[in-house]
Order: C-alpha cells, then sequence, then structure tokens
DNA sequence: TAGATTGTTAATCGATTAACAATC
DNA sequence: TAGATTGTTAATCGATTAACAATC
C-alpha cells in the first residue's frame, strides 16, 4: 500500500514539523508541507490519506497532533536501537553521529575486527567482532548497519542474521540479496555521487546542445 | 528516457564487472549482472539498450568492453573532483572514504567555518568557507557535498551555487530545492534509518498477523 | 452563503515485466 | 539445425496527478 518514497515523504513532513513547531507554529497546510518536502499538495493529502490521516477541511493539519501520528507510523514511539558493524571511516561517523536524537534513533555499540579499535569504556563501546550475537540478544537490538568493505558485506550480513537482527542498512557498495525475515537497504556513497555526475554532465549537455 | 534507478543500476552494474574483471573473467551474462544488482535479466537488457550498448546474442558481454561504456556513461572518462562544506562527523568521513578511488571520486578540499578544524597543510586541506568561492573557481570544481546542520544548509547551497557548483550531494535533514543550473539530491541518514524502521516493523506485523 | 481547503475517485504517466522475434 | 541468449515491442502494474466532490 504505502510504498518507499510515501515514507520516505512522511519522514520529510516529521521533519519540517518539527522545525515549525520549535517556532511555535500550531496549524499547518497541506501546501506549507509539499513546499517541505518539495512535492505537491495532493501528494501530501494522499499520502496521509493511505494512513487515515485526516485534518480540517478549510483548518489544514494541528501539527501536534501530526507529528504524533507520523511519528507513531514512523515507529518513533520507542527509541530504536541499532548496532554498526565495521568502524572505519563511515562507522565511526555515524557512531557519534548528532542526528539521530531527534528521530529516535540510538547507536548503541559498535563492532570491528581490529582490536586496536574496541574500548568498552566509551559512551557507545567498541566491542570484538565475535560478541555481536550475545550483545544482540542480550539487549534486543533489531537493527544493524553494515559500513565494511565490501568483501566482508555477505558474511557480516550472516552473523547480522544469525543474531536475530531484523532491519540492515548496507553501505558496503556490493548489493546484498533481502534474505527473508529481514529488510536491507543498500546505499552506497559511490552510487550516489556518480548519480549526481550523470544528471549533471546531462543537464550540462542539454544546455550547450540547445 | 534513463531514470534515477536505471543510473543507480548502471553503476551497480559496473561494481560488479570490476570485481569480475580482478577475478579474470571475460565474459558475462545478463543473468550474471541481474542477480549482482538484485533485479531481472530483463530489466539490465533494457537498461543497456537505453544507452545502445549491446552484446552478442548468444555469447553475452565482454566485460572490459561494457565497463569501458558503462564508466563514459558514468562520466568516469576523467576523475571528478569535490569539496565538501562541513567538516563534521559525516564531512569528516567523507573526506578519505577509501571507497571514492576506485569510482574516479576525489574529494580535493573541505570547508568550514570552525578555524579549530582548518588545515592547508593536509592531503585534503580543510579551509575557511570563505575561500570557497575562490577555490571552486580557480580549480574548476563543479561538485559540492554539503554535510552542515540543516540550520546552515541552505545558505550553504547559495554559496555553492554562486561559486558555480553544478552537482550537489545534501546530507542535512532539510529538503533543498533545486535550483536552476544545479543537481541537487537531497539524502537524509535519519530519514534512510527511519525507511528501515517502518518496512521492519511492518514485516514483524504481518508475520504476527498470519 | 461564499470561499478555501481537505479527501477521493478516475485518468494519466512512466517504469517494469511479459512475450516474442532476432541471431549467434 | 537446435539451443541459448540478446533485443524490442506490447502489456501490465503502480505511482502520481487531475478533476471534482465534500465540508468547515
Amino acid at each position: 500500500m504505502a510504498n518507499k518514497g510515501c515514507i520516505i515523504r512522511l519522514s520529510r513532513y516529521r521533519n519540517a514539523l518539527l522545525r515549525l513547531k520549535a517556532l511555535n507554529f500550531v496549524k499547518v497546510f497541506s501546501e506549507n508541507l509539499a513546499d517541505s518536502a518539495r512535492v505537491t499538495a495532493v501528494q501530501v493529502r494522499k499520502d496521509f490519506s493511505l494512513f487515515g490521516i485526516s485534518g480540517n477541511r478549510r483548518g489544514g493539519y494541528l501539527i501536534e497532533e501530526l507529528i504524533a501520528k507520523i511519528s507513531a507510523i514512523l515507529g518513533k514511539d520507542e527509541v530504536q536501537r541499532f548496532v554498526i558493524v565495521g568502524i572505519g571511516n563511515i562507522g565511526q561517523a555515524l557512531l557519534h553521529y548528532p542526528g539521530f536524537k531527534k528521530s529516535e534513533i540510538e547507536i548503541v555499540a559498535g563492532f570491528d575486527i581490529d582490536q586496536n579499535k574496541h574500548n568498552r569504556q566509551a559512551a557507545v563501546p567498541i566491542l570484538p567482532l565475535e560478541e555481536l550475537g550475545n550483545f544482540v540478544e542480550k539487549n534486543k537490538i533489531r537493527f544493524g548497519i553494515i559500513s565494511v568493505p565490501d568483501s566482508a558485506a555477505q558474511e557480516t550480513l550472516q552473523l547480522m542474521l544469525q543474531a536475530g537482527i531484523k532491519g540492515i542498512l548496507n553501505f558496503a557498495p556490493i548489493c546484498l540479496k533481502e534474505p527473508q525475515n529481514c529488510v536491507v537497504r543498500n546505499l552506497s556513497l559511490e552510487t550516489e555521487l556518480e548519480n549526481i555526475i550523470y544528471f549533471t554532465v546531462l543537464a550540462e549537455k542539454e544546455e550547450t546542445g540547445k
């Protein structure tokens, strides 16, 4: 019913709503949210209707109420805890990424095979990879991030599955197959940049072509 | 003609092809590439046909040739240089991200308002934000990455536009409007994780619902 | 009531998939 | 020739958009 695009838009609406709330606004119209997420007002209302969210005809939506409803849909009624496997550049950055807090996302531990990186005392501890299974089970963690080199991505996935992880974001530039019982999203930074390069070069060509 | 999804898939095919080449393979079938990018073989051939890439009926595709053709489409005939504005967690990680090398992507400088972060001697120098315009112009940089807090994202975009940047990846969780003459892709890590959370919770509900 | 906005149904658009023709 | 794979055209599917009805 709701597709991936729709959920991404809900996240964006929520981000905008939090900002509006901080500015003490009370009401919002679909047109405002459309501006913030770079879509049309119809799209906003359609997205809401998929989840039975309704406003006041003529009066728009109450910001507080909308935030509560979208937050519930996105699973923000509780803090969602993640582990990270692979404490390289990206893993290290995500370990203390400040932006997660307002999204009720918490990184609770990192794991790496390199013992020079281990640090049990840190606020977010970095532990030996062997401890992943126990830690995940003991702390009932459901989400994981893979930020290992691509050669290690597949086996990291296996470890996470064995540990009982149910949702994974994979930064390695290798497309992991989505297994039964686990959601996997492949996001490669190289690929994102290549996308921008392609469409930029294309736009330039079109311009000079005219 | 070619949509965003298609270009992302081309990147993935290319990644897989590089790996196959490293293993000394010579030929590849659309079925193989389909496996690597988690799509169907028809999708692969359709993508290729959009760009006039053809193989040998019965004989598949020559890996070397395919890499060359896809690389040309993705703008890899020359190294594409990026600047990063905002040397926080993410910016710092991207500055030295090893995965960019094989994609012919080079980060040439970082910029920040915090002078404690400045370092002209580093391999990838970190410079005061005021120098962005000059640097970009002098070095003919066309691509930029925004990794500043969301409150600063909009003005960073303006600075980049003035400097002449033509393609931008924005990590701030605020949706920047795509201006004339510049490609902007908004990628927020919070949003990506929220997406995974939603679909994981959904899958769990469906399972227990049965 | 008139005007503005929401909410829904139907139409359109674009991307994926199926079917099949071409050919090595 | 028979079999396997590519390449293309047509059909399907799903998401977005347009049109309009509902109502505050």
